[in-house]
DNA sequence: CTTGACTCTATAGTTACTATAGATTTTATA
DNA sequence: TATAAAATCTATAGTAACTATAGAGTCAAG
């Protein structure tokens, strides 16, 4: 299949395709006659294995670091634990982050009922302080 | 004042001020002789005003727009409460995606213990479906 | 044989910074 | 005072993960 069906098919945009491919996350495609890139169901498999990644927030580094490791299955897995515990311990602490954002916006939210003056504005005076 | 000391008393760094005041959220400072920026205690609090709405999230395009807004004190304040809710909003759809991220890596991070090879890790394997 | 859809490469834009390079100014030391 | 070190200046490029062009080439249908 050309890029535009892989496309479809992945719900990547071709654009992002190209790059994954100049990223090298994907392999190199066959080429057309006319230079058009020609996609396997493998190379299908590899988009969706990086899609699934990436739904994880896992970024292209490290999923270029899983594919490599991927490709090694005698090797022990402990490396690939390791990344998705620091993964995990990133959305941990971006949690946290957005938990306390939200408390606060919450409450600057909660101190103006929204007709007032700018210049009497609960929000701004939180914003200020 | 000058930019370090700024720096310094505001936790910003000095091409982050210079950043702000590029993107127009911080007014144009004095210059000294030598062409020095020179600060004064409202320029301090610019922006603090500034950091207090980042660290809330809140992108550069927006901090801009309440600081215009909050230099019409006559005006309704409601775009700066639908501004807040926008932002609320935003925390929200995240935090839900996060959640969703978190549930998904610990089952991954569950299905192996460390000790496999990489031919028979949970986490390759669940990365594959 | 031309139109339109698709694809190609290369390049620039996005967001919010961070990090240089190379020049100039100021401050501290000898 | 001479000089060295620190701070500052502008301009430019890099970061992450795409997205969006521009301009040229390819291919299928009418
Ligand atoms: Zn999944
Ligand atoms: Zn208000
Ligand atoms: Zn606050
Ligand atoms: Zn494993």
């Amino acid at each position: 299949m050309k890029i535009g069906e892989l496309s479809k098919t992945s719900g990547c945009s071709v654009q992002t395709i190209r790059y994954y491919e100049r990223e090298g996350l994907l392999s190199d495609p066959e080429r057309s006659e006319g230079n058009f890139r020609l996609y396997s169901d493998k190379s299908l498999k590899e988009l969706e294995f990086v899609k699934h990644c990436r739904s994880l927030d896992i970024p292209l580094n490290d999923i270029k670091r899983l594919i490599e490791l991927k490709n090694k299955p005698e090797e022990s897995c402990s490396s690939v634990n390791k990344l998705i515990k620091q993964q995990l311990d990133l959305v941990n602490k971006r949690m946290k982050e957005l938990k306390a954002l939200k408390n606060e916006l919450q409450q600057m939210a909660s101190t103006c009922n929204s007709d007032n003056t700018i210049g009497a504005c609960g929000i701004i005076k939180s914003l200020d302080s």
